[in-house]
DNA sequence: CTCAATTTGTTCGTATGTATG
DNA sequence: ACATACATACGAACAAATTGA
């Protein structure tokens, strides 16, 4: 049975449909927090230098086919954000402070990951408590499952801001061998200490995706925001996962490195 | 002098605040889309199997301190988006479909890259016209730049998706020595067949962004939807960047492996 | 078969947020 | 600044399907 009135009243489309409208509406966020975090792009990639007066809301509105009061809704945010000044009679103006962001270089060669993250100080999370850790996730040619892991779950950060959590698994016979280090620092920086024991291999699979709530808490980021999943691996050369690592940093401060033609690192 | 009254009437704000409550308030983004995606990030996982039944609404109110209404609603969006099913007095579950992610493999070494881009047909997009164009972004340490560059628009697909736009700078002396090739496909996979060519360095850096209006009409995503920025730059013998790729991926297709032994010592 | 418990589906009223002209 | 229309979020109440006692 079809209710066509009940539908009307909930699908009554916009008959007005502006040109981003489109694109809009791929997104259900609201549009003028689309337009907002647009401009604020064009503020950080540079397009519009620090000082410089930024186009009228009449320009901008016509830009993105949006209503001048919408794109005066997006500046609003920039303005508490910090990132503009508006001047009544005069424009809108890109703030002096120039926020440099701060890239996070993720090493992608095991030596200089090391050296990296070696000093590194994590904070450590109470899980649980204690009990069989559940098994951590492998995927195909990851190695095979130790009998029993030990889980650490940290926060990572660098002047104070946290920049990653880590879930990270180590195989108990590994971990037990240096506890103090292990839960002194990151575990991965003291893999290598240990003597007789053979990595045989070390590989890292990174993804793009968004912060979960557990992860927009712990790196005071809104829920959802960006973020780059690393998956990091350590095989010994019994073929045994001793080293298992998910690792969540926050998407606006990592930068990834490649030479392409192998050798070091730039 | 206060007026409580009239304080309380405007003021009466949400007493309850919820635990999600001060994470969702760091983004502006509506509360169900902020469920919808943290519910989809469970399935996605696989901390809720095919099959199963997820919790029930009121559960999940409790859990994220919303309204049964608004854990309704953003159930309704995974059902529309295929997720899951629901089933009136029985409950909801994730739909068995498996649907497996196509990654797309973002190669980290040169000969890889190369064999996975060999046969992509790029579509090329008409810029501004012909006449003298501009010149490429380039970082420290990537080289001087040519006397003048050829620019090469073009988006990217697979399966007639596209997954990424390219904008390429090539240098106008080597573009000229194979005008039809660098037209035909991939500018990155022709330099190789060049004779006398030396390349002295090839790298790219890679930052996770998000897609302006353009991109994300090409890329037929989201506004500000997730995106990776590889910025590729190849310098020949003399120092000069004969190759400046800007390429800009679907976030949520890009999957990097890395090696982190790569051949060298521990 | 009826009854109660559980769980999703729907509607109402209210308040606030979003978007337009 | 205002009027209008629609979207978001809440609590509350009730309806409908499923299950097991």
């Amino acid at each position: 049975m079809s209710l066509p009135g009940l539908l009307n009243a909930n699908h009554r489309v916009r008959m007005i449909m502006g040109q981003l409208t489109k694109t809009y509406k791929r997104s259900r966020v609201p549009l003028y927090l689309q337009v907002a975090s647009t401009l604020a792009r064009r503020i950080e990639g540079g397009q519009w230098q620090p000082g410089q007066k930024i186009s009228t809301l009449e320009e901008l509105g016509a830009e993105f086919q949006v209503a001048r009061v919408t794109v005066r809704q997006a500046i609003e945010v920039l303005e508490n954000d910090g990132l503009v000044r508006c001047r009544q009679g005069k424009g809108t103006f890109v703030i002096q402070g120039t926020r440099n962001k701060r890239w996070l270089k993720l090493e992608t060669e095991w030596s200089a990951l090391i050296e990296t993250i070696g000093d590194n100080v994590p904070r450590f999370i109470v899980g649980k408590g204690p009990g069989p850790a559940p098994a951590p996730r492998l995927d195909d040619g990851e190695g095979a499952l130790a009998a029993d892991y030990e889980h650490l779950l940290s926060v990572q950060s660098r002047n104070n801001q946290p920049y990653a959590v880590a879930s990270v698994y180590l195989a108990r016979h590994v971990y037990e061998r240096a506890l103090e280090q292990f839960r002194a620092g990151m575990a991965l920086a003291v893999l290598p200490n240990l003597d007789g024991l053979a990595i045989a291999s070390a590989h890292q699979t990174l993804v793009i995706g968004s912060a979960d709530t557990e992860t927009a808490e712990l790196l005071k980021v809104a829920l959802n925001a960006p973020t780059a999943e690393a998956h990091c691996v350590v095989v010994d050369d019994r073929g045994i996962a001793i080293y298992v690592g998910d690792i969540v940093y926050r998407g606006d401060c990592v930068k990834l490195d490649i030479d392409l033609l192998g050798g070091s690192v730039r």
